[in-house]
DNA sequence: CGTTTAGTTCGTAATATTCCGAACCAAACC
DNA sequence: GGTTTGGTTCGGAATATTACGAACTAAACG
């Protein structure tokens, strides 16, 4: 296994697990980080990942579908350049971003119903419910949430001076 | 469906995808956490999930194992009381930071790769890599450990206040 | 117009995941 | 000491995921 193979292998185990792909759909993210903006073609996958031609057409299809990926072109050559998408980054937090949003609602959602629930309780029943973990929840997603805005806010400006 | 069953199940598929977990090991910790320190047995799990007793069984000791969920008793009761982790936030954060910090090796070791290669190339090669993006993800990566490492500080201060 | 290149489609084999039922066991109850 | 309670074990069915191969197509080449 040369360098390149191990680190592909590695941050495609990795990428499989956090993004919950497939581990070839993964191993295409992989090597598309590896191999940068010069891009990689079709048949370079095939070949380097060591997968039929129609897996390789499946994932790279989904993964363009999701957004993860995009190609150009070269004049006079018919093949397709892959690469990940030029603002990944950008986009991978508005992901993150979305995904806790999600999550602050629906634990305002239980603490909304487990008021509820204690109102109809007498006062110092033993079945009350304690809202102090969803309390510590929010308040360390809003913290995050952000934290991560701040640094994309940055990184937005930076891309604008392109 | 009652309301407390629709929560169970929202939370449910929300912790299934964000946990990796099969469909029943994450409506257990949803009702765990819908439930909260007063616990739940065993058996109330079997009827309330409606899944086998072996089903529930097998996913509690898989949670237990991973160190999700633990249980108490209660004098002359024979049953098992499960709730969650108590310190559950804390550790949750450390896992964030634990992946986080995995995924700053990752690129480190792509960086030394990219520059070791671009050391054998001429000048201005085409093939030359591109480092920025790596460089973008530590910072990100840093900015945002550095963001929850304080965040879990403050909680852990507060729980020993306890 | 036949051939090569660069994909594309689809049915299915191989594998992995998830859950279940039936049988089992140990402690407590009667 | 038989029965109930509360759980435990294990083999396998049902389902879902993942990858493959063979056949196909459309554009370009010669």
């Amino acid at each position: 296994m040369t360098k390149r193979e191990k680190i592909i292998e590695k941050l495609g185990v990795h990428i499989e697990c956090k993004e919950q792909l497939a581990p070839l759909a993964a191993r295409i993210l992989s090597t598309l980080i590896l191999t940068g903006k010069k891009g990689i073609t079709f048949e370079s996958l095939v070949c380097e990942l060591g997968a039929s031609k129609s897996t390789i057409f499946t994932h790279l299809t989904t993964l363009q579908a999701g957004n993860r990926i995009t190609y150009f072109t070269k004049p006079g050559d018919r093949k397709k350049y892959f690469i990940l998408i030029p603002n990944m980054m950008i986009q991978s937090m508005s992901e993150m971003l979305r995904k806790w949003n999600n999550e602050k609602e629906i634990h305002l959602e239980i603490m909304d119903y487990k008021k509820e629930v204690n109102d109809t309780l007498g006062e110092d029943s033993n079945e009350m419910f304690d809202l102090e973990f969803h309390r510590d929840y929010l308040s360390f997603l809003e913290q995050a949430s952000s934290s991560v805005e701040k640094i994309q806010k940055k990184l937005i400006e930076k891309f604008k001076n392109d």
